[in-house]
DNA sequence: TTCCGCTTGTTCACGTGCTCACAAGCACGG
DNA sequence: CCGTGCTTGTGAGCACGTGAACAAGCGGAA
């Protein structure tokens, strides 16, 4: 613990909740760079992130003093420490399994490629649909995934499979080497504790809206997390 | 405060962490109900879920004292009373702003409606666009936005157009009327306190997976939120 | 050089959410 | 009718996240 007297500051441990917003700053910095400033204050940032001043400051000071008093953060310099830290300064290879309906929507998405996160590969169950060709890549069998996954250098696994293949094809991802799952299945997975699994279930937060709209109309009490703070626009 | 000594309990605040956990336990209860289990052990409940027992039970409380101690909670009717809570008594119908690559695929998606959200009416701005036909659904034009509200009885709207617009659609989504908003656009909306607003942001989530990748590659730290605890298969 | 205004970085107090632990309470068997 | 076993419902302590407030510190003006 006392080791040396002002080290302890070396890869600081950051909380969970900062960890979600920084994509968020980063965006947001992105935007600013766009419009041409040297610098940007919390309050400014703030405002683009739609979060407040405070939460922005303290969250940036886990990655480190990168302010200067007085003026401001430095765009660029910051821009750069954050994607340091998310590990944006290489590419990270993504594999979608399941190539129906969404699988197709998310591979001829360009957003992907553009943040750093190129669709390397697609792999599906159907043979129909195995050897169809989709932006440029081949489909190819699910059983095929080790080799997949090796030749492409994956590291991110998408799942866009029925809920019913979905912990099946998460087992086979971690087989073949992935340790990141972002899962679109409306189904809770089971994944060992070295594996990050993060899901997005759209009838979910649907139904959270439906709860605090019929909230609304009962008595009296919006908000469901998410921002809506701030005033003007929002980028 | 002190009106009547035992009355209190009476449309109980739930906070918001439950609130987003609800939908994962009904879609439990779906499935303990589809294996013909007539009650459920919080204990199970948490297995399915992916959460712990004591959270289960806590967060139950908060709809009521449904369950009955030394058996469990009555599936069929926690199911019932959940979805009342949710608001899932009723059909929410919903607008897709915005029909390129995710919206055709969202509108493609049948799981919508049988969770009780049918998709009712697309729009988009795009002469070329609509006019045509997705799943029974013509397109129409989001200038006719208003009318639209109106005719077909919407009270959720997506955004899945390009972020450059989304704030616009969001701003004519209110105008007509709409109070829920899910956005999947990257970018920070701007909307009135009394209207609920939740994003679903891929690039976000998948740097965020980024981030503890490289962690892990680099010290020993693993753990990305969500669910991942438990053990056998999860649903 | 010195002073002043501005913005950061941090501290502190608070609220929310989570986990543990256990008494209360129900069903069932004897 | 009563005891036993099991599961709920909840209270207390703790961890985490949030927001306000302010001293520290930098840049620029005079
Ligand atoms: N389409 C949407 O807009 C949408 C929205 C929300 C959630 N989802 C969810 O996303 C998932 C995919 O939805 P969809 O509409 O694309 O479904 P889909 O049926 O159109 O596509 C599923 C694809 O997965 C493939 N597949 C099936 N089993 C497989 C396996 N074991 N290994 C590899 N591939 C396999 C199928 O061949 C098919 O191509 C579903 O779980 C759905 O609930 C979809
Ligand atoms: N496609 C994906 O898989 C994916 C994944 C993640 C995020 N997104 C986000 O979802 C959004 C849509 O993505 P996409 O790939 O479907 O884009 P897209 O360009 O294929 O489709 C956008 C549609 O919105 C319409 N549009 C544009 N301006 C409009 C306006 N003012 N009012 C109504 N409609 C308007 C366009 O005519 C077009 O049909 C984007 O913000 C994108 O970043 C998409």
């Amino acid at each position: 613990m006392a080791d040396s007297p002002k080290r302890q500051a070396r890869r600081r441990k950051i909380p969970e909740a900062t960890v979600s917003r920084l994509p968020i700053y980063l965006r947001s910095l992105l935007e600013a760079a766009g419009d041409g400033l040297p610098t940007i204050s919390s309050e400014r940032l703030a405002e683009l992130s739609g979060f407040n001043a405070a939460k922005v400051r303290k969250d940036l000071s886990y990655l480190g003093s990168y302010g200067t008093r007085g003026v401001g953060y430095d765009v660029e310099y910051l821009q750069f420490q954050m994607s340091r830290e998310l590990g944006l300064t290489k590419d990270w290879h993504v594999v979608i399994a399941g190539v129906g309906n969404l699988g197709h929507a998310l591979a001829n998405y360009g957003g992907f490629s553009e943040r750093g996160f190129p669709v390397a590969a697609l792999v599906d169950a159907d043979p129909e649909v195995v050897g169809t060709e989709i932006n440029g890549i081949v489909v190819r069998h699910i059983d095929e995934l080790p080799a997949v996954v090796a030749e492409e250098d994956i590291s991110i696994g998408i799942i866009a499979t029925p809920a019913s293949a979905a912990q099946e094809v998460a087992d086979r991802m971690i087989d073949a080497g992935i340790r990141s799952i972002l899962n679109f299945a409306p189904t809770i997975l089971t994944v060992p504790p070295d594996v990050s699994l993060r899901k997005v279930d759209l009838a979910v937060e649907l139904q959270i809206l439906s709860f605090y709209q019929q909230r609304r109309s009962g008595d009296g009490d919006g908000s469901a997390s998410s921002e809506s703070a701030g005033s003007g626009r929002g980028g």
